[in-house]
RNA sequence: GCGCCCUUAGCUCAGGGGUAGAGCGUUCGAUUCACAUUCGAAAGGCCGUAGGUUCGAGACCUACAGGGCGCACCA
């Protein structure tokens, strides 16, 4: 056969895919897959892929070590599945298409719920597909026959199901607390979605009476209904418990009139969380703007009185003087105010971290509203458990221990977004949609027909009785808290098992000079446009070879060179052995006893290991080497002036094994490869051939 | 504030007690041979700093510095 002397991987990959598309063995159920091998599953698990935009590098890195994962068992004789999907990421979403809206000059307001849903519907079939696509051109071996979506209709009731069930449990309950509030996004979002960001700001000290206290958030003043110490602080020890009448400003003074004093009541408290050493050791509590000042207080049952609104204005609470003035504003008015009455002592330049939407960077406003909770109390308690008792492991091991920290200090979660895009919670009257991530929770189970098939008691074993809990997942230590957490106590809750054995953290990949990948900060890379100059397999060996699991990947085009060239010399490794055995050649049933022979074994086992304990870039660099320097630069050359058998052989042997162990890693090279051998007596695909190394 | 990770060649990273390694880049040279996406060679490192353990430390311990991350605070 002749083969061009460079590999084009533009020649092979679509033709390739499809080739494993159309033999079936991607799902787990066709007949051939099955065939003889009912016993030995491997299931991964998918981090679905949001309908945003498009795939990046994180992507890239995440799904090529899973499906080196996948087809190191498949071809170990396991029947594998993995899922594919996307999510239909609520709050990330919406704001895509809501900025797509504006550029038509429209918001979400103009087209009413139903025409926005419609939209969001659209963008979801052409962006949604598109990523499916794209994942198609990075060589994934998904069971493109089970796609889901979490917004699918079967997915929807599993959604349902969860939060009947955690409501019917009382742990979901709705209240008014101050929760974290996106004024731009008009939505209230948790803990985990609020960046904190240190910013340069001022400390201003304002007289309260006999004190003076600190703030970075003066205006808030409007809404103080206690100030607090600590109980053991000696020097407000006797204010504690007592009511002090204290000069503050009017705010029932029209604006365009000068500020005048009034008096105002405020009790003095004594909480465990204020601080000593903070300013003056005094605070002023505000319950209604802060979340530790809403806890103070629910201790000491102290009035809230809500001054901010939803559109980060001061409300009529806030007295005529400020309403309507944003909170920006009314910062410097009330500032300015208190200066002139003289109860303002000294500000000072402070820097403190400020709380920014995760989504669109807007400052958060910590307001009181009326949201849903899910408590998580045992839910936390059950995803310790299963960690420390080993039913889930984590990889690398130190991510036990941000685990364990962060479920220790967990609060109840808030699962309710005044979004329209999303699942609607469901409990009658309720505009309101649910967390994206309360649904992403159900990801492992929901998308292989629980409930429905958990109930289903008669007949053939269907997904979920097949193929839950999962093996493996991998993903980015960003969403370690926001995903992987969840996932495992809703599977302990509603399927009684975790709903993966494994859990790997790969490498962030950032750019070269050490920033993150961000397509806002136009630092992000595309993937595709890689594929486009190095070809699939390059990007994936080359991010391989360097993701070890310990450091972050800085990323840059070198390791596409690299693994560029590995490709190619994969190919002339073949073209050479090709030449030299020629049409007539037979194989061996048995595998030559020699010295190079004896390598290949032990790198084959090596590898074996290497993937199971997810040093993938340990077993590429093995593998590059000894295919590169040990077989083409030795013993190649040793072969060029020998005909004998045994070099035949070899060589057959070498290059098929070769092939096998690069698999994975090169899926498109190694099997265009594989199908150009004349020799194999059994051929069917490298895809389904089988591993060099049964068991260890 | 507490904790974790990183610091090794120009760049990106391996190496986890016993003569400093890879890829990329650079310089010089080769080439009708499977591959110029190749081959050969060279230059390039007091392995962040300072102490300690050891016969021996890039590796182990302790501090410190710089970079990154998580948690808490963020009044």
């Amino acid at each position: 056969m002749e083969s061009p002397k460079a590999y084009n991987p533009k020649d092979v990959e679509d033709k390739i895919y499809k080739l494993w598309l159309e033999s079936g063995f991607f799902s787990p159920s066709s007949a051939k897959a099955t065939a003889g091998k009912p016993e030995k599953k491997f299931v991964t698990c998918i981090a679905p892929p949001n309908i945003t935009g498009e795939l990046h590098m994180g992507h890239a890195l995440e799904l090529t070590l899973q499906d080196i994962i996948v087809r190191m068992k498949r071809m170990q004789g396991y029947r594998t599945l993995w899922l594919p999907g996307t999510d239909h990421a609520g709050i990330a979403a919406q704001n895509v298409v809501e900025k797509q809206l504006a550029k038509e000059g429209l918001n979400r307001h103009d087209l009413g719920r139903e025409k926005f849903l419609e939209r969001m519907w659209q963008w979801k079939e052409k962006y949604g597909n598109a990523i499916l696509e794209q994942l198609k051109k990075l060589g994934l071996s998904l069971d493109w026959s089970r796609t889901k979506f979490t917004m699918d209709p079967e997915y929807q009731e599993a959604v349902k199901t969860a939060f009947l069930h955690y409501h019917k449990k009382g742990w979901i309950y709705q209240g008014e607390r101050v929760i974290n509030w996106c004024v731009r996004c008009a939505t209230a979002i948790s803990d985990l979605e609020v960046n904190y960001i240190a910013e340069k700001s001022k400390l201003y000290y304002i007289k309260y009476g006999p004190f003076t206290l600190a703030t970075t958030r003066p205006e808030t003043k409007l809404g103080d209904t206690a100030l607090a110490v600590h109980p053991e602080d000696g020097r407000y020890k006797n204010y504690i418990g007592k009511e002090l009448e204290i000069e503050s400003v009017d705010n029932l003074i029209p604006n365009d009139q000068p500020p005048q004093k009034n008096k105002i009541k405020i009790l003095v408290v004594a909480d465990e969380s204020v601080d000593p050493k903070f300013g003056t050791g005094i605070i002023k509590v505000t319950p209604a703007h802060d979340i530790t000042d809403f806890e103070i207080g629910q201790r000491h049952n102290l009035k809230s009185i809500k001054i901010i609104n939803e559109q980060g204005r001061m409300n009529e609470n806030a007295g005529i003087r400020y309403q309507g003035l944003k909170t920006s504003q009314v910062r410097e008015k009330i500032v300015e105010d208190l200066q002139a009455l003289g109860l303002i002592e000294k500000v000072e330049e402070y820097e403190h971290n400020v709380g920014r939407c995760d989504r669109c960077n807007s400052v958060i406003e910590p307001l009181p509203s009326k949201q849903w909770f899910l408590k998580m109390k045992d839910l936390a308690e059950m995803a310790l458990k299963a960690v420390r008792e080993g039913r889930v492991k984590i990889h690398p091991e130190r991510w036990a221990g941000p685990y364990e920290t962060w479920l220790k200090n967990i609060r109840d979660w808030n699962i309710s977004r005044q979004l329209w895009w999303g699942h609607k919670i469901p409990i009658d009257g309720e505009e309101d949609v649910l967390d994206t991530w309360f649904s992403s929770a159900l990801w492992p189970f929901a998308t292989l027909g629980w409930p429905a098939s958990a109930k289903a008691s008669a007949g053939k074993p269907d997904d979920f009785q097949e193929y839950y809990p999962t093996d493996f997942i991998t993903s980015d230590r960003g969403i370690l808290f926001l995903w992987q957490v969840r996932m495992i106590f809703s599977g302990l809750e509603f399927t009684g098992e975790a709903p993966f054995k494994d859990v790997y953290i790969h490498a962030t990949v950032l750019t070269k000079d050490g920033k993150r990948m961000s397509k806002s900060l136009g630092t992000g890379i595309n993937p595709l446009e890689l594929i486009e100059k190095y070809g699939t397999d390059a990007l994936r060996f080359g991010l391989t070879s360097q993701a070890t699991g310990l450091q972050d990947l800085r990323f840059g085009e070198d390791l596409l060179v690299m693994g560029k060239k590995f490709a190619n010399k994969l190919w002339n490794v073949a073209r050479y052995t090709l030449i030299k055995l020629g049409e007539n050649y037979e194989q061996q049933e048995k595998t030559p006893d020699n010295e190079i022979s004896r390598k290949m074994r032990e790198i084959a086992k090596l590898t074996t290991e290497s993937i199971e304990s997810y040093d993938f870039a340990e077993a590429a660099n093995r593998l590059y080497h000894f295919v590169w320097h040990e077989i083409a630069d030795k013993f190649i050359e040793e072969t060029k002036n020998k005909d004998d058998q045994e070099t035949k052989d070899t060589l057959a042997y070498l290059l098929l094994t070769s092939l096998k162990l690069l698999h994975p890693f090169m899926p498109f090279v190694t099997e265009e490869i594989y199908g150009q051998l004349p020799w194999l007596k059994e051929k069917q695909l490298l895809l389904v051939e089988k591993w060099p190394i049964d068991k260890l």
